[in-house]
DNA sequence: CAAAATGATACTTTTATAGTATCATTCATA
DNA sequence: TATGAATGATACTATAAAAGTATCATTTTG
């Protein structure tokens, strides 16, 4: 089972080598060199990055990406909500016609404990704080 | 993201509706009426019950399924290990050419803790332990 | 104006999940 | 002892999600 994506590692990995140089503007060309990301797929996060908030992005020549938070700032649960949508562990998996027992369902209910503590985990998680 | 998928959720609810007759013998048509489950699909995951020991098949006419453990004894832990594979979170998603920090990956490590909790959880949950 | 960058967005490929189909084998019983 | 009703084995197809690609538009610098 998958909890993180290839998208959601790549953005760790892209973040955590920028924050090396952090008040340098990063080409998508520079990291492809560094990061050993397919071109239009990591122009693909470096977009959404931006999108959200993460990167502040320079069109035109010598453009290119710049760190806009602090990587202590940035969580774990942040990028997978962004890259995977919203984390949750507990959906019934019949969702248009939900099985008779989903109020009562126990598992639903375990399953909900469980996601609880995932999402209190991932929520500690900064990028910061890998690199330490 | 899912936890459980729908062969392995299929196969609780086959398991918690059989054992409310502990000793008759199930055949696949009776199931497909209560169950709701497609007969191929449903067949299906009968017969990797019994080849993996939780059912006992009988073959021919009159033949069917009987339940051959105690619904005590069946943890949610083995059904995801039968249809989902060997549960695990923490497995680098590089396999082949996994990233150069793979022994020093803090993020390995937090997701191997994670990934600890969840397994503890998972092998307490007996089905008995969700129809009480 | 041209070159070099990102913006927006649609497309394709690959993999995993979900579901189907079918022939072989077994067994009870008429 | 032949038949019908069941499972065994196994291969196939369809759908959905993840991973990756392509391309035209726009902006900016020199």
């Amino acid at each position: 089972m998958k909890l993180i994506t290839r998208d959601t590692d790549y953005a760790i990995r892209i973040l955590c080598f920028m924050v090396e140089e952090p008040n340098k503007i990063f080409t998508t060309k520079d990291l492809v060199k560094k990061l050993n990301i397919p071109y239009p797929f990591l122009r693909k996060i470096l977009q959404i990055l931006h999108k959200n908030n993460i990167l502040e992005a320079f069109k035109g020549k010598r453009g290119g990406f710049l760190l806009k938070k602090s990587i202590d700032e940035i969580y774990l649960l942040d990028l997978m909500n962004i890259f995977q949508g919203k984390f949750s562990l507990s959906q019934c998996l019949f969702k248009k016609k939900p099985c008779p027992r989903i109020d009562s369902c126990k598992l639903r209910k375990k399953l909900k404990k469980m996601e609880g503590y995932l999402l209190s985990e991932l929520k500690r998680i900064s990028l910061g704080s890998l690199l330490k």
